[in-house]
DNA sequence: GGTTAAGGCATACGCGCCGTATGTCAACTC
DNA sequence: GAGTTGACATACGGCGCGTATGCCTTAACC
């Protein structure tokens, strides 16, 4: 029966989740209250030290939300792709577009690194990441791309279009700063290519 | 005489910096408490505020002071390249060296963006950017980088050269990251040269 | 050179927020 | 149906930021 008390848990779980996910969005990690998002969520404080441990557990908690949700297009990105060099970029114009919403901005490229360290560290362990890095070895394995360290030019090409998200996002016209970001980062991942 | 208040006041404001920089490098922004930090500086809260205006402030002051620094060893770096691509090549992998302080980690790649937002947007206006643009725009202009757009190639190139620090900075054997960071990095700009 | 204006800095206060310790009540167990 | 567990609420303490206010030294000016 799943248990009448199980249930309700996880419902409230998934409200404070919510909740912070908003807070965090609209004021920042340091400036969202715990005792404003708790409330709004229709719970207290003590729910969410319950269930999360702290700000920085809750926190984690809304970064691998996000990040399961960001791996996940970026997935379905890749698989209409014409051929495996055309799924890298793919990938990298849906982390680009992605980003371009303040949430995930917000939370997961700005708030994220400085509070829970590099994001190759995360608990949630970065699906964002580990996406691209499957790609990269199954290029380097098919030997269409030139035999560079996997992990290297993961981080390289995921740093370079999450920069560039915040460029585009920063700019005064980002529907023109896109196609150059967008143009720009297919140029640089040429490099990688094999001749 | 150059006033003898000016020179103290100058002097106040320059231990102040040190004392904040340091302070901001062991426990981060949000941890760095401007009681602690002011009395390390034989000073007050009151100094603080009349000089920097709010601990935003006086983020900014140090991110600056930082930003120059690392765009002077920059440019050295630069100077005793071979040629314009060559310096390229050598301005990131000083940007990569100097991110493997924790000082910069911690104070100009993570906290600053965090709380001052996008780089491009500082009010020190980002002196790093604004030399991989320089050298971006020189390449371009002398017809050994494609015709890419000038800010978009470089915020992606700083971007992959900043984040490469933070992937060798938190990785297991930084000193065997650091050369596969470098080289995914060489091989990445090549895209960006001319055929 | 004495008075006045100004500005750099210290002191005092209030408020919000986080983390923990403690309490309570409903749900599962036997 | 009594005991126990565990999810959540309440209460408390402390810290840290920002501002308002006051003092005291330096510079300006007649």
């Amino acid at each position: 029966m799943a248990g009448r008390r199980a249930e309700t848990t996880e419902a409230n779980r998934t409200r404070l989740l919510a909740a912070a996910r908003a807070a965090f969005a609209e004021h920042g990690y340091a400036g969202a209250s715990m005792d404003e998002l708790t409330a709004a969520a229709g719970l207290t404080r003590g729910a969410l030290y319950h269930g999360f441990g702290d700000k920085r557990g809750l926190l984690a908690a809304v970064v691998a939300q996000i990040d399961g949700e960001m791996a996940a297009r970026a997935r379905a990105a890749a698989a209409s792709a014409r051929d495996d060099w055309d799924a890298l970029l793919a990938e990298a114009a849906a982390y680009i577009e992605m980003a371009l919403d303040p949430e995930v901005r917000r939370i997961v490229l700005l708030d994220g690194p400085a509070v829970l360290g590099d994001p190759s560290r995360w608990p949630s362990q970065n699906a964002c990441l580990a996406e691209t890095r499957d790609t990269v070895a199954r290029l380097v394995a098919a030997g269409t791309m030139r035999a560079v360290d996997v992990e290297a030019a993961a981080r390289l090409l995921s740093g370079a279009a999450l920069n560039a998200a915040l460029w585009v996002a920063a700019s005064e016209a980002p529907d023109v700063a896109l196609p150059r970001a967008l143009d720009a980062y297919a140029l640089m991942a040429e490099g990688l290519r094999a001749r």
